[in-house]
DNA sequence: TATGAATGAGTGTTCATTCAT
DNA sequence: GATGAATGAACACTCATTCAT
């Protein structure tokens, strides 16, 4: 109904459907994502589902290369007030600490890792989502440190999500470890 | 009939279903293990998947509870020979190089991390596979040392499994960066 | 291809299920009635069973309700044309006569009874036909009359469909007694 | 354990079977009545199903034809201090009302009479059981006014069990009207 | 363009039954 | 005599997908 393009709900069917499709992996994971959840939850009729994406996989592959895309425009939008790299430090603690903060962050990222993992097109996003990663921390570290930086993020999720005891001291510590020359 | 008196060949069926279940979860995912799929690559009666197992869901947390235990030893086994903390960067340098090397391993892994994430006795699992890697660590490492290893060992497994471009020297690099104290 | 334009052919395929249930429950029983032996005795697909009816107990459900309006209609068909208490208990015989000489009829009561007896919803059912009766009763009949009458319907139903020995002459001396100003 | 003859539980391992049967089926219908269900139920290996019947169909029969008995049983109790056919309708009257209260009874009932129409084994059954309420009640009724009343009874026994709204002084004069010697 | 109807394949699971012990 | 192990058949139900409209 409302214009705003960009927008949930607004834009097309498919748009609304990509990010329900999100929501479903999320709460259901890939096995539990079907056309009728999805089309239930989006509250659109089943017949959109298959009308929009020849397959079940077309709505999946759909709906992890948004994901890719939201996540690394977060991120972007995280570092991009950094001036120096011990303020691009900060910028990425407060990522991990605040951005990935729900749940659902780390179900979706490991749902698209499994999947890519067997899924070759998608696989090919998860690189182009690492690469756009260092990419942009490269404006503050060189190369190989950038990515060492993004490996260390990668984990961080991982154990934050999963386990716990990693607390903000110490995500700022190890970045600072692995960039020395910010000291 | 049975080899060992007194006792009949379940433990060995269970056991080699629970192997089994693994094989096709690395190959289908969760998503794709059916109990006539494992069955069939058991080479056994569909019939015996549900008895020796109340449930998928049963059956499904028997095989990630074995992975935990097989990684934790194979991780543990790579460690035990290393008395410093440099040989210990070896040897986990060693682990990720070669240990995990197929594939199938990272596929494993972000099977576990995402049905881990919605079910509870799952993520135990993985929690309690977490605190004896870093208790192998401590070894070797303080507390907190240990701990931010062992984030990037996982942040560097993710890196190689997804992406590339992680060589030797710079998991080597990283680990040392991480525990200054070696250098 | 549909000879109604405008409707698909769901109402018939539908309706052909039910009917098709109550002749499985009345051959094989509640116990031995499943969608596959509807589907085959209905020349339908499997996936039909599931498409028009949510569950095997909403199929049942169904079948039931159709049972009672089928048998309530039979019983005011049979009962309309007398003009008299006398022309009524005439009625009633035949009906119990020719209505019910097929055994499907018994097994379908019984059925239906002990299903309503664990099923709310379904004895509502039998409990809506019962009141039924009495009003077809009530034409002809004082209230109390009424209910024995049909009280007395429901036993000969019973020893006529599993015992024997109850002809004509009793069925009808047994209505003339429990109605007296008939006399 | 005990060493009381006839009682629950003491005497052979296939009565409790029976009788646990009995209760199964009361509670699940015939529909819903399983060796496992039994066995748990009873408190008793899911071997001994198998052991003590040949079939299901055997257990079942066997319970049913435990139920005859009791039903008869209890019936004849309750008639045999009745002296005068006035005093048979004060008993048969208390039958109604109090032994038939249990809803369970209902459930079984028609169970059995379903079950019997499509088994001739349990089908001769509800006939020697009719047969014998009608001998019992012969020692105070002419024979067909005998049929009549247990007809009523069974009709009575339906009505109260399923729909309502039949009380004491209804079964009574029902009764009456149809042995009018006694008046 | 969009969707309800429809279906066949396949799923998790139950269960009667057999059999070795 | 008694029972746990084991299994194949069947069950209720789900779902991706096709198709007519």
């Amino acid at each position: 109904m409302s214009a705003t393009p960009g927008r949930r709900n607004d834009g097309s069917r498919r748009d609304l459907l990509i990010d329900t499709a999100l929501e479903v992996i999320a709460e259901h994971g890939v096995a539990g994502t079907t056309h009728r959840r999805v089309a239930a939850a989006a509250g659109v009729p089943l017949g959109s589902t298959t009308y929009y994406f020849a397959d079940l996989g077309d709505l999946l592959r759909a709906a992890f290369g948004r994901l890719a895309d939201q996540v690394s425009e977060r991120f972007e939008a995280r570092l991009a007030p950094a001036r120096t790299p011990a303020e691009a430090i900060d910028a990425i603690t407060d990522y991990i600490l605040f951005d990935l903060e729900d749940p659902r962050e780390g179900a979706l990222s490991y749902e698209f890792y499994a999947y890519a993992i067997r899924h070759p097109e998608v696989r090919s996003m998860v690189e182009a989502w690492f690469a756009r990663s260092q990419i942009a921390l490269s404006r503050y570290f060189d190369a190989e440190t950038a990515r060492l930086v993004d490996t260390m993020i990668e984990g961080l999720c991982t154990y934050r999500g999963l386990a716990s005891g990693i607390d903000e001291a110490q995500i700022r510590r190890a970045l600072a470890l692995l960039s020395p020359t910010v000291s």
